[in-house]
DNA sequence: CTGTTAGCGCATTCAG
DNA sequence: CTGAATGCGCTAACAG
């Protein structure tokens, strides 16, 4: 064996005796080649057991062949089933995937952007709440903006505020309401809900869609109805504990949840305070994870099409940037599960 | 603004009247520079927002902060953890992963490799199982050995025969074993295993484990006791309604499904045949996924340090190939929850 | 300390 | 149809 760290294209020349061009044209079946000399190159390269450096492709002016996705968390169902989606589409066009997490530092979110556009990735899909922060989005503008003059695609779910982007919307604000629509015809008069940080626009657009609806059906949530906790399964797990230390009497009839994650944590707090649901208190939650049809009872949430989302930014930014930001708006559904009843109260 | 696609460093090193290589030098920190002259070229970098090309960089011999993560499915909580564990040390060390699903596809899992082996990924780690099939075997070696030869570094979780490769393996064996007595010592005496294709090693040494503790302690399992099954959810729950056609009495007291995903499945189907666990059928699971102590009940399970799994693989590619194939065990532990108790018949 | 220069591996002109 | 030559953007010698 060579000494030679790596095959090279012209390693495969050589040992074809073609030229450095031809050999480069039978592995990209650009122009048509003698065949006698196609063969050649390409047994030589199995031979040789050659891969071409995507990095002198890149930089020779090739195509670039892969996709960064920028999520907060990968162990987030929610987030895995949406990159799920992503991937599916993306492989189906021969683009590699590169899957980042942030852990939900903003800071770590603009240096994930910095490498992909150092990696000239040929587009980058934001898959998450935007950062309610001005000092961030500008930061985000500032490497987005460039990368997208060079030619990058950008795209995102759930973000509108600040950059303007090709966007995937789940229906947040609408499928709230339709939610506490759902929860009002059982019955429920009193409710809390198990809320996010508000800096997520994810949670302002939940909270708000079933806090109007619910008003609009006279229905009032007092502020201290609203419990603000961590957006993971331990936020909901800690604010459904906050919200047992009330005296039993006033405790509300249904707890609204803004993510299943959450709902999941909240179920469990409940079963370890010994309160049945929904016999003392229905739960909702929102985004139909796959795993909440196993729960016990299963819950009842609203359905987000999480595949699709992701098989759509990936669509968003492979059709090109349209005239003007693009919205794709996909439409979800309530589905009642047992983890919701009637108020026995 | 300019035409130019992408801002490089040789507009930085104009606009900073300096030379090409000292604004190289001072954008990578190797040689000091005159103050003055470091904060031209800072600055010009930031007004045009250049991002160094990561292809030139290492086409040009710098190094290249990639490693590729292959798993066969980015939403199954266990890859995820696993994924999760493996991204906290990349990032770090200043590395970003890339993440591939194979969707259990053997070919693709060789495809991925060979993209990766093209970017110049500094590492490739393969988590899960390996595919025990000589033909794909053989074609994983084809790339990755060239790979290596090259200077790449390789990983694994849960992975033994044929390519020999640094590796960390959760204690598949032990633990099933290890399970079986503490379910022995609750009583039981009839058992049932939900199984996944015996093709993968991981399933191979957990049922392995399983039944020869059983037999160790005069319990032997009957062929048909062994339930195969997709290593999903569903195949799960398949599995527990193909084991629930039968007579009543003749049901195991125990189930041992051998991954936490396939049990959750087997939960919901024994859950929607009225079959209480575990005051009829005790379950049982491998892993420890972070929802199934969120479950009701919540899962007896086999813990491994999902994690660490990750971490410590990502660990041995950083810390380079040592002299031979390097094994790191981790051991994990019995965790008794409520699915599993003394059989009442 | 700083500037000049030579490749890294490949796609692509441009001639032949 | 094929081969020789050019440059992508950058780092790492090499001189000054």
């Amino acid at each position: 064996m060579k000494a030679r760290p790596h095959v090279t294209l012209e390693d495969v020349a050589r040992s074809a005796s073609v030229s450095l061009a031809t050999a480069s044209r039978v592995l990209n079946g650009t122009t048509s080649v003698r065949t006698d000399l196609r063969d050649r190159v390409v047994s030589a390269a199995a031979e040789l057991s050659y891969a071409p450096n995507a990095h002198a492709q890149a930089l020779a002016g090739g195509t670039h062949r892969t996709v960064g996705v920028i999520c907060h968390d990968v162990s987030d169902p929610y987030f895995a089933a949406i990159a799920n989606g992503v991937m599916r589409v993306a492989d189906s066009n021969g683009l590699l995937v590169m899957l980042a997490g942030t852990f939900r530092d903003p800071g770590r979110e603009v240096a994930y952007v910095s490498m992909l556009r150092a990696q000239r990735a040929s587009a980058i899909l934001l898959i998450g709440s935007a950062f309610e922060d001005r000092a961030w989005e500008r930061a985000m503008a500032a490497e987005l903006e460039p990368y997208r003059r060079g030619g990058g695609q950008v795209a995102a779910v759930s973000r509108h505020r600040g950059l303007k982007m090709d966007t995937v919307q789940p229906d947040n604000r609408g499928g709230a309401a339709e939610l506490a629509r759902a929860l009002l015809a059982l019955g429920h008069k009193r409710f809390a809900v198990l809320s996010g940080p508000r800096r997520l626009s994810t949670v302002v657009d939940r909270l708000d869609g079933f806090t109007t609806e619910l008003a609009d059906h006279g229905v009032t949530l007092r502020e201290d109805d609203v419990l603000e906790a961590a957006f993971t399964r331990e936020g909901g797990y800690e604010a459904a504990k906050r919200l047992l230390t009330r005296p039993r009497r006033s405790l509300p009839t249904c707890v609204f949840a803004v993510t299943d994650v959450m709902a999941i944590g909240a179920l469990t707090a409940l079963r370890e305070a010994g309160v049945s649901v929904p016999g003392q208190i229905s739960v909702a939650g929102f985004d139909d994870i796959p795993v909440v049809r196993d729960l016990t009872p299963p819950l009842t949430t609203f359905a987000l099409p999480l595949e699709q989302l992701g098989a759509r930014v990936m669509d968003l930014a492979l059709t090109g940037s349209g005239p003007r930001p693009r919205t794709v708006r996909l439409p979800g559904k309530v589905v009642l599960r047992e983890s919701t009843a009637r108020p026995r109260r």
